[in-house]
RNA sequence: GCCCUGGUGGUGGAAUCGGUAGACACGUCGGACUUAAAAUCCGGUGAGGCUAAUAACUUCGUGCCAGUUCAAGUCUGGCCCAGGGCACCA
């Protein structure tokens, strides 16, 4: 029996103890159903829950079980990004140990997941801390090792002294660390990198192959790639025999228009280029560029500075001796870290010749060119030889072919992506598995090894280097190759390696064998819906399909994109603006769930926005939903003893009261439907949830004009309809009902495709486009009899009156427009 | 500067193909029920004009300005604003 009201917390208390025994969401790897992968963006375990994760945990579960009920054998798994520096600093300011941190966090953010009601398989929870994940974390650096993928150079590379370690370039956000928003320093270190600009070209192409990706995501992937297209020019210097120096150019064009070069601070022959008399003067403004932070650099954007080296290039097209400057607007990692300066044609070069006096030279001439201005648009060569009159895309080509042919450039494409930086100086990460040996140098610890356990032993309370280092035990070994006394790699990986293929291992997550099983992995990926935050653009979405590139040329797989379709969910707001702590308009979803239950957190969080925008939450919209949910209990609580789970009726003997109401069903159905099909307007789902409700309230009016068979298929339609949002409710009504089966396992409905449409329809009539009757007619009228029914409408003839109709514009079952002079 | 996304009532937002702008809510106003309140149920609610307050009628209205069309929130061109991304990238 349901009660007459309807108390949530009682009720999800008791579906969740059963649902925690049974499990009834597990996933069979075999099925004859086809698949389907919903994924979340697996959470960080900070602690406690947020609006966000609700946001996105939702979303993903309303799609899983749509597609479920829709005949999917569908995958919807959880795990843990739990392996980060939160942990690190909460062991070092309560000394704490990090691993019983996480787990405890785990374990009330896991209670927390459940009471949201999610349809997640518990059996395949993947957590990235622990040993049988990070093992197989680490055995696949050695896969990108052995494939040349992973390597240790030296390098300038950020460094934030706030979380003491190096960052990734895409983890530098305006020159600050993405994670504590201090400035961000270069440090010269030796540290390990993956080598994602070897595939800098096929991210980039590959793009394309997404169109279940939205175009904000593509185009910043696309900017951070970078790709641009232009030419490698050489130029030889004039005081040093047999030293030349590149430079990188997109503008080959205005080749005859050089009057010096600039090298960036830390070019590599920049001391041989500098003559004695210039030493002291480039080597006071070297030390002072190194001294500036990023934020400096970006600070001192439009004032440039430089000084000359005192000596000179010969440019190749002209035979002009051009002086060679330091500059720090040249940057070292792009191109070649040398520039060629055409004032006349490029702002900045413009900025420093007339702040230094240096000389311009126009080479392009169109509309509007003034000498006192610095022209960048395109026009035809002037000044240039040979090539004058050409059009400047064309020149570019001629230009680069002649020094091609002439030995001194080519053509070539640069990129702005780096290689991935994952060595981290913290100790709450995946050790990396390298050994140093004396003898052997760099080697790669044995698969058989594995997994290299972080230790234990180690002082957390420590300052100014990582607590791995305060291991006595963890440093020394032996090497894998010769035996002798060898050290191990103390850094660990960015966790952001960790997640570039969680969703590999939900697969297959037990397997201690292989990371994966190839056949499970080539069935199950790619990921069909995969669903988190927009923050991740740059980084973890970018890295995982690096990953995936990789893993497959490393022959663990034979896929090349990991997600293909990918929805990125808006902010949850309070109030207008960004929940956070310090601004104290945060909501806690255990306080939800103790005064609304989960199903109105659920409906309320898909309700006011669509996904992709930010929601803004409001305490008289949670209510607003509740009363909703409490409003839809009651009409089944009212007639459960009439409610017939075997309903049957015939449509032609229906009266038009009866009649319409099924209409308003199958209505539904296709509104419901095409709405979660079509991008998941699931705030559109929700209205029609609404109507649909409204309707059967209507319909249940007059108790002696209901047809209970009629009745009990709409409420039992809107039961399914809206089960996979309230789904203790739900559950609990269709249970009490006498089903046998939950109402998750029950198929979706289906609609006919003639029914799903009203009887009776406005017919809109205008004249000269303007709206001047509406007439109710019926459903399906031929377009001759809709235009006899709108001239004959007494407004029209108004309107009419003494005009001659020129053209008349039927719209069937909606409109009728009539044109008169 | 370049790129992406968006701009619709007091608010969140809706509107397959170009075809009733404002679905569904929130808020608010009014009514029923109640001794009263809460809850619930029912109804009004874009702005202006005309009316006596209503009904009826009518004009305007989807950031701005043009255009295409019988018909534009929707298509085209130009602009403005907001949010986000990239940026001394040669």
């Amino acid at each position: 029996m349901l009660e007459k009201e309807y108390y949530p917390q009682k009720i999800e208390k008791k579906w969740l103890e059963i649902w925690d025994n049974e499990n009834p969401y597990k996933t069979p790897n075999e099925s004859d159903k086809p698949k389907f992968y919903a994924l979340s963006m697996l959470p960080y375990p900070s602690g406690k829950l947020h609006m966000g994760h609700v946001r996105n945990y939702t979303i993903t579960d309303v799609i899983a079980r749509f597609k479920r009920a829709q005949g999917y054998n569908v995958l919807h798994p959880m795990g843990w990004d739990s392996f980060g520096l939160p942990a690190d600093n909460a062991a070092t300011q309560h000394n704490a140990d990090p691993k019983t941190w996480t787990l405890s966090n785990i374990s009330y953010m896991k209670k927390q997941l459940k009471m949201l009601g999610l349809s997640v398989d518990w059996d395949r929870e993947v957590t990235t801390c622990l040993p049988d994940y990070y093992k197989w974390t680490q055995w696949l650096f050695l896969q990108l090792y052995k494939k040349g993928l992973a390597y240790k150079k030296t390098a300038p590379v950020n460094w934030c002294e706030k979380c003491a370690t190096v960052l990734a370039n895409e983890q530098v956000i305006d020159g600050k660390c993405w994670r504590c928003d201090s400035e961000v320093t270069k440090k010269n270190l030796s540290q390990w990198f993956f080598k994602i600009t070897e595939y800098s070209d096929e991210l980039l192409k590959d793009l394309d192959l997404l169109k279940g990706w939205g175009d904000n995501v593509k185009t910043m992937q696309y900017n951070w790639i970078g790709k641009s297209q232009g030419s490698i020019l050489k130029f030889k210097v004039k005081e040093i025999d047999g030293l030349e120096i590149p430079v990188y150019t997109t503008r080959a064009d205005t080749a005859y228009g050089i009057t010096y070069l600039v090298v960036a601070p830390e070019y590599k022959d920049i001391d041989k280029l500098t003559t004695p008399e210039n030493k002291a003067a480039v080597e006071q403004y070297r030390s002072n560029a190194k001294k500036l932070s990023e934020i400096e650099r970006l600070s001192t954007q439009r004032i440039k500075t430089g000084v000359p080296l005192g000596t000179h290039i010969i440019n190749p097209f002209t035979g002009r001796v051009c002086p060679i400057w330091v500059a720090d607007y040249a940057l070292v990692d792009y191109g070649t870290g040398a520039v060629m300066a055409v004032p006349y044609h490029d702002e900045r070069d413009f900025d420093f010749a007339k702040k230094y006096n240096l000389p311009m030279i126009q080479v392009i001439d169109g509309e509007g060119f003034d000498p006192n201005k610095v022209y960048v648009e395109k026009g035809k060569l002037i000044n240039s030889a040979q090539f004058d009159g050409l059009d400047c895309e064309e020149a570019k080509k001629q230009i680069t072919q002649y020094a091609h042919d002439n030995g001194f450039g080519e053509f070539k494409t640069q990129f702005r992506l780096r290689d991935w930086l994952i060595s981290r100086q913290r100790y709450w990460g995946a050790p990396i598995p390298i050994v140093y040996c004396p003898n052997c140098g760099e080697v790669a610890v044995d698969e058989k090894d594995l997994p290299v356990l972080l230790p234990t032993d180690v002082d957390f309370s420590v300052k100014g280097k990582s607590p791995i280092e305060t291991s006595p035990t963890f440093r020394y070994t032996t090497c894998p190759k010769c035996g002798a006394k060898a050290v191990r790699d103390m850094d660990t990986m960015d966790t952001f390696v960790c997640s570039s293929w969680y969703y590999m291992r939900y697969v297959d997550p037990k397997n201690d064998k292989e990371c994966f099983n190839r056949d499970l992995i080539n069935k199950w990926l790619p990921v069909d819906q995969y669903v988190g935050g927009i923050e991740h653009a740059v980084l973890h979405l970018l890295y995982a399909r690096f990953f995936t590139k990789a893993l497959r040329d490393c022959g663990l797989l034979d896929f090349d994109e990991p997600f293909k379709n990918l929805l990125t969910q808006g902010m949850v707001l309070k109030d207008g603006s960004k929940m956070s702590k310090s601004k104290g308009n945060t909501v806690d979803p255990d306080d939800i769930y103790r005064n609304f239950g989960a199903d109105t957190a659920r409906l309320f969080i898909l309700s006011d926005s669509p996904p992709a925008r930010d929601f803004d939450w409001t305490d008289a919209g949670v209510e607003g939903c509740y009363k909703f949910i409490l409003r839809v209990y009651r009409l089944y609580s009212k007639y459960q003893d009439k409610i017939n789970l075997n309903y049957n009726f015939e449509i032609d003997k229906l009266n038009k009261n009866d009649e319409d109401m099924v209409r308003n069903t199958h209505i539904a159905i296709k509104k419901i439907t095409n709405d979660i099909e079509n991008e998941f307007q699931f705030n559109t789902v929700i209205s029609r949830y609404r109507e649909l409700t409204n309707s059967i309230y209507e319909y249940t009016k007059d108790e002696n004009k209901i047809n209970y068979e009629v009745l009990s298929f709409s409420l039992l339609t809107l039961l399914k309809l809206i089960s996979p949002v309230c789904v203790f409710m739900a559950q609990e009504i269709y249970c009490e009902l006498g089903a046998k089966n939950s109402i998750h396992l029950e198929s979706w409905p289906k609609y006919d495709e003639k029914l799903a449409q009203n009887s009776a329809v406005t017919l809109v009539v205008q004249v000269n486009g303007k709206v001047r009757d509406k007439i109710d007619v019926e459903a399906n009228l031929d377009n001759l009899e809709l235009e006899k029914i709108a001239k004959n409408s007494s407004k029209v003839q108004e309107f009419i009156q003494g005009k001659t109709i020129v053209k008349t514009i039927v719209v069937p079952n909606k409109l009728v427009n009539i044109v008169a002079k």
